[in-house]
DNA sequence: GATGAATGAGCATTCATTCAT
DNA sequence: GATGAATGAATGCTCATTCAT
């Protein structure tokens, strides 16, 4: 197995047990004993546990990045509407598509490692300002409210991060198309009708 | 110094270490250092670490049912709209109010400690279905558009989070009536226009 | 309550729980709250922990003692035999009548407190130096064998020890009689027919 | 130094500290001091401090039981008195053969952990129980008094708990041939001549 | 005298990380 | 490269004793 191979195995292998586990509980032993190598072999591939996390989220973040396809309000084929919808689609499957992963998003590892919380600090923190962009950008075509695109960007996250958390985390059972349908209609309108 | 006055004392600093800290970085010794006691007298008060956490969660639980009023419709004074943005107000004040308490509940103490990681797990649960009843209230008297309601709750809580989230821990900064402001009007017509 | 009883109440509580619980696992507090009376108090009327249980022994040994009546050879009205079995009903008696304290000197409070520790076993040389005496006094009469009364000392200690260990600690079920006859024979002529 | 080595250095130590200190005096930190290594490594070969304790008394009753050779009658070229003595030699050489761990025997750890007790109570239980059985076959050969086996196996045993007692602990000078002749004559005729 | 609140020394155990083999 | 034995810092909790009221 080259070495490439065997960095990703443990990586693969924290994934699983920092989500099963989140971070604190989530022992360098737990980790080693899933991938099948010695303690040590671990930090010849990472720095040390903070390190493996940090990847992980970063990964995620990538991914989340990829499936995010910016609106063309140009595109005569798909109606703004759509591409919104497609966009909400691409994320929700992405996040759904690698469940540990969502986990460990998740499970704000709040507490003990400063820099740790930071890391997952910075994460949201670019999909805040991801979703602040693509507001103020629809706000320009006239797809988007007006008014302060960062707090719509943090309701946004929020709603979405909560909803993820009861589906991933606690369980609540519903397929993938009835959670893009939830949350595009309750972005379109809201909840209350006063 | 009276019973009471001591252990609401050391109560108090527990909550500021818990707020700057979050659980698992706050030390018996920061608390007891800051409450100016000796560690013995730490635990004269309470049981262990875990109990003074979950009395504050306890407190703060409380103190947000006390904010929320529920909706009455035969109110000739009040209209329905008001009564729900007032209960919005109340709550906003009271997390506002007491922000270490509020940073409290916002630091999912996620690991380790699975008991306490139930703890919080219910207050949010309890949260949830006090949003989720109001809900269903709120569709009988057709302000809450038709649809799952429990979805609609995680949305809400969700979005409340995250918005406190931010301003509490992140030091966003707006006024307790833009807060509400805002929030109502994102659960009147979400964000998007399309 | 005058002092003499307030500390004779303390002392009686104190012999319960160290008979119960042994002298590591008895707390200060368990035996003021037996007692009744503040934690403060009993150190009014004793300087510690420690000196509470000395006392129980010292009143233990005092008590064996004066069970204990030398032989008289000269005595018309009743055979060195009969005085020596008399004697060890008397000590059987006194052990059974107040078995909390006997359950106290059987638990060889061994460890953490040197001083303790040698409380006991200061009490145990002494019983040890009266039996021998007495061994010594009987080799003079002809009633007891010849050789090692420190040896002969010892290990009749050990076994009335480990007898009343038995009966008093562990529940075995015999009428005091029957411990005395069973001692007297085992001491007249042991248990091997060789 | 390999494992198995690593191990029982520390056991080694751990067994002087006990026999030193008594359990509960004993510190994990007298144990890895004495041990010359790190506090940790004594957990990576230990699960507790209970746990090498435990392991103290279980060898040391292992080896007793190999020490004791079951008496067999048809033995022309040894008497039965012969096989007795013998094993009494047996058991005296093993225990004074390592003073350390019968110093462990012999402090009963009385309090605080009930299991801990339990272990000791086990051991001298099964210790009874072997010479219960020894005097019923004895008697059966006629070699044994008749009576009460438990009450011959109380007595017995205490009888040479207390004499190891005192040679091991309190320093009594005598030689193992000494020890055995004296257990040898009290068991064959007692003490008293009346 | 009586109280009981306050004290603080003391200790077993965990686990991320290192490094000799 | 791989191993896994060794490390040791770090921390929550108990309980005998004191002393201000």
């Amino acid at each position: 197995m080259d070495k490439a191979e065997r960095r990703a195995q443990i990586l693969a292998h924290a994934r699983e047990v920092f989500a099963k586990r989140g971070y604190h509980a989530a022992k360098i032993d737990d980790i080693v004993a899933a991938a099948g190598v010695a303690r040590g072999t671990f930090y010849l591939y990472f720095d040390d546990k903070r390190a493996v996390f940090e990847e992980l989220v970063d990964h995620a973040f990538a991914r989340l990045d990829r499936a995010f396809v910016r609106v063309d309000p140009t595109d005569a084929t798909r109606t703004v509407a759509f591409q919104i919808q497609d966009n909400i689609e691409r994320i929700v499957a992405t996040l759904l598509e690698d469940r540990a992963t969502t986990k460990i998003l998740l499970s704000d590892a709040v507490g003990l490692d400063p820099d740790l919380d930071r890391k997952l600090l910075r994460f949201y923190e670019a999909v805040g300002t991801l979703l602040e962009e693509s507001f103020r950008d629809g706000q320009a075509l006239g797809v988007v409210a007006q008014g302060d695109v960062r707090i719509f960007a943090v309701l946004t996250l929020g709603a979405m991060k909560e909803l993820f958390y009861q589906v991933v985390m606690r369980g609540l059972d519903y397929s993938e198309e009835r959670i893009v349908a939830e949350m595009f209609a309750f972005l379109c309108h809201g909840v209350l009708r006063v």
